[in-house]
DNA sequence: AATGAATGAGTTTTCATTCAT
DNA sequence: TATGAATGAAAACTCATTCAT
């Protein structure tokens, strides 16, 4: 579950003590050892030393372990969506477009396992955390309207059916992309089926299938 | 997280000193603090209180932590198929039989949410235990058995498209059913939803239309 | 270490419930299992295992763990004597009649290690327990009137100076044979030697000339 | 069984927290824990409580009960041979030399149980922390090297006779010294003698005439 | 006489958190 | 700002012993 670590290498080397690099490579440290482990299973002992920090620097910082996780959460989301601005829907046409945030949404579950075991953690958890968290609400914003414009395109062109509910959409799409990469190891057992990349290269071309056979309107 | 307990009630009436009964109440208690705290967080002392019964008991019964968690996860598996033999598609017109294992396999989730818990903590777990399990492999066999039918029934009248295969097919109904209970925390938070009863009706209702317009053939 | 476990044969043959063989049984297991892991170290559940036996009915014969560990250190000097009755050293002459008790109480405490462990048990414990035993008291008679004998006969052929106190002679006897077996771990590692059969030989006739040197007379 | 406890106390008067200092105070309990108790029936909590030192410290210091375990055997033998080193045999006439050495022993064993006592558990567990005790082969070298030049003087003047091999010499010699300090409960109960120190200083003068018999030459 | 079932009281070990410098 | 040293509280696991049949 590999992550950025920049923070952490940098303020190995820097011999200067820099609060800011700290806190970064405690946020880094704690959402690999959280991703990895869950709440209960992390220690902050690992997270220190994986930080390269002392643990009272890092109580210094954050206060206790839940507020730890809930730096890591936030952070998940931050990292997260600074990739999907990457995703420029505009410039293609609707079904092209569909096709891509699917093969987007899934290859961004994949390359990025750690956020999906934040979510089900947190989600494990009661939700709690981010319930509490300031600026949580509306945080997916960006795709959501990206994803509105799309199906609004699609329907003007006559491509897509109208009156599709932009986030009810986004439901589904991130449903079908998220179940097989988070159950990943159940569903191999319980369908005994491999589950490797040819797989899932296959399962999202399926995804494509089902989604824009509900997008396209019906004669 | 209610669960039945019969064991648990049943062993706290009875004087008599039962093996089985005791394991039973072990089982069901197990189930609830390991769905309710993850394996890290779940303690064996409030299982051991739960059961009604003593420590040494449970870990004369199952030997270590491990061993009683791997003993309720197969006990999930083991209580919801139990659940799903209920379900009869072979009497239904195909799409009428697809409404129904949509609807079924929501509610299934929303009112069992310790399995999806345990199915969660599994998968963070990558699926170490379930992997060791003897008699894992093929657990859902009869609900693929039971769609693969179905699907070439409604093939066979002209209803749906043909060459579906059941096994992807239900990862995909499982999919949709299966995220928006799971994740029904993050996803309030983050599109601001209100995932009560009635949104969740209303989605069921939208993966039936989904679902069943990848299964309509196309002219 | 192999012990006799006649008892324990015994009963599981028998269908046939019977005290004594019980009793014997445990005596058995519990000398096997006390020298092995010493007294804190033993199980109650391992003995009971060991003799075939269920645990009431061992608590039933002996009354506690503290009994059983009496039972099974009196069981110990109990077998060791019926052993050292074999040897007859009045039928020898002097000089070889000391060689024999040295070789042959060097084989015994090689050969029954479990002797060894339950009396270093017993002297870390402080003696309490052999304290208590009713008749414990001149457990060795036997042998120290042999010995008595045998200096008495030395003495009057002039092989041997007159005026050895025979307890004191077979304390040294002892000691030199006991401590390279009671300690053989700690002897190889701390000398870096093999502390096997051969060593172990040789070192017997060393300890013959020593104790011989030590009887012979001076001119 | 008393033994020198300068850290423990040293750290109780301190309050200045310095790691050298909880590490001796620490060998110092576990020593005294150890063998009074043995490996089973020694406390963990014991042993913190001795050396007034939280138990999360001492794991921290050593990981386990067996690493506690281990690092005091070294101890023992650390602390024994310091003392060993007073000894200084080269100064003194060969006969009055071997005398020395034979009170030095039979003294330094009574003043020490707690050396007993390791050394008889140790063997008891069959060696296993000796045997994987890094520097523990030839541990000690010191008193053979004694030993050997006194046996060579010995020869070389006539005292002795030549040909003595010094670690079989020594194994004779602590064997005699050893037996009797470390069986002292058995023996006084098997022989119903006092082993009080008036018996104990008569027969070191015994252990003195039997091995002085055994070096003298032979004419 | 005999035992499967059960437990109170520990025992080792861990972990989030704080102290003293 | 930073950390090595330290700990209270609790967690997993064990064990001698007893209950109910």
């Amino acid at each position: 579950m590999s992550k950025s670590q920049k923070n952490i290498e940098a303020r190995k080397r820097s011999r200067v003590r820099n609060a800011e690099l700290s806190r970064g490579a405690i946020l880094e440290a704690a959402l690999i050892e959280f991703s990895e482990k869950g709440f209960a299973g992390a220690r902050v002992d690992e997270i220190a030393k994986r930080a390269g920090v002392s643990k009272p620097l890092l109580y210094g910082h954050f206060g206790d372990k839940d507020a730890i996780y809930a730096a890591a959460l936030r952070e998940a989301y931050v990292q997260i969506r600074a990739a999907e601005r990457e995703l420029n829907l505009n410039a293609l046409q609707p079904e092209e477009a569909v096709r891509t945030l699917i093969r987007f949404t899934l290859q961004h579950f994949r390359d990025n396992p750690w956020f999906i075991a934040m979510l089900n953690n947190e989600n494990l958890r009661g939700g709690d955390t981010i319930r509490g968290m300031q600026d949580a609400e509306g945080i997916q914003n960006f795709l959501i309207n990206e994803l509105a414009d799309l199906l609004a395109r699609g329907a003007a062109e006559g491509a897509f059916r109208s009156g599709v509910d932009p986030i009810e959409f986004y439901i589904h799409v991130a449903s079908l992309c998220y179940m097989p990469v988070s159950n990943t190891h159940t569903l191999r057992v319980a369908f005994n089926i491999p589950m490797d990349d040819a797989w899932m290269d296959r399962h999202g071309e399926s995804i494509c299938d089902m989604v824009l056979s509900y997008l396209t309107p019906r004669p």
